[in-house]
DNA sequence: GTCTGATCATGA
DNA sequence: TCATGATCAGAC
């Protein structure tokens, strides 16, 4: 089964709607989805679920879920009392060739613009197949945050481009910080290492903390006429 | 290897 | 307890 892309920003929250409190399992189960029963194996499938039954145009490609309306898909796990329990991958981290990258031509910039947040609702440890869609929401940074955000990509991308990627740790950033992104620790990339060198490294991500995304879920909670 | 989708698991 | 660092799966 082959959902097409929505053709407008109505159309697609109407599926969010009906999708809300769905459970994961019934939802495979509609999509012709088989769950893996051991949690490692489980990562992902619920933003792929989502993905396939939204239309979002789906694929490896560095774009947003939904080109046509410039609107970027994440899933967010948060428990019974509202609290968000994981951080956000957003993008990866561009470690070689960072000339003339801008927080303006930034890829973290562009996925960031719109976001269809829809919470997963679970508890530390509860299978993949017993969490519960919640109610989406769209989300647009405001100035303030969009200027935080500019911020810390600002000092952790000055960092790479001097040759300080070995000294990142996801303690730097505000409300955005940088860990590794890879398969394993096998898996290697090329950097910009001390003096210029070009050195092999972990593939890194810009991830959003949870007292980001925390804030964002906070204030539709709180003003849930913003739910469109 | 590089991207997408994330969350697991353990040390602090 | 909880954030950091590490990992898991699949397309290409």
């Amino acid at each position: 089964m082959k959902i097409s892309p929505p053709s407008t920003e109505q159309q697609l929250l109407k599926r969010v709607q009906a999708i809300a409190g769905m459970p994961i399992a019934q939802l495979a189960d509609n999509l012709g989805v088989e769950l893996p029963e051991d949690p490692k194996k489980s990562k992902g499938i619920a933003g792929l679920l989502l993905e396939l039954c939204l239309g979002a145009s789906a694929g490896s490609k560095p774009e947003p879920d939904f080109q046509q309306l410039g609107i970027e898909l994440k899933t967010i796990p948060i428990n019974s009392a509202g609290k968000v329990l994981e951080s956000t991958y957003v993008s990866i981290v561009p470690l070689y060739n960072i000339l003339g990258l801008t927080w303006e031509n930034s890829e973290v910039k562009a996925k960031l613009t719109k976001v269809l947040w829809i919470p997963i609702l679970t508890e530390k440890g509860r299978p993949l197949k017993d969490r519960v869609i919640g109610q989406g929401f769209l989300w647009q940074a405001t100035s303030l945050q969009e200027a935080i955000l500019r911020q810390d990509w600002q000092e952790l991308m000055d960092k790479v481009a001097f040759g300080e990627i070995e000294q990142i740790t996801a303690k730097y950033g505000k409300y955005m910080q940088v860990r590794p992104k890879g398969a394993n620790a096998s898996a290697l990339t090329k950097a910009i290492g001390p003096d210029g060198v070009a050195i092999m490294t972990l593939p890194r991500g810009f991830y959003l903390r949870t007292c980001f995304t925390q804030q964002l879920l906070d204030e539709v909670l709180l003003h849930p006429s913003i739910i469109e």
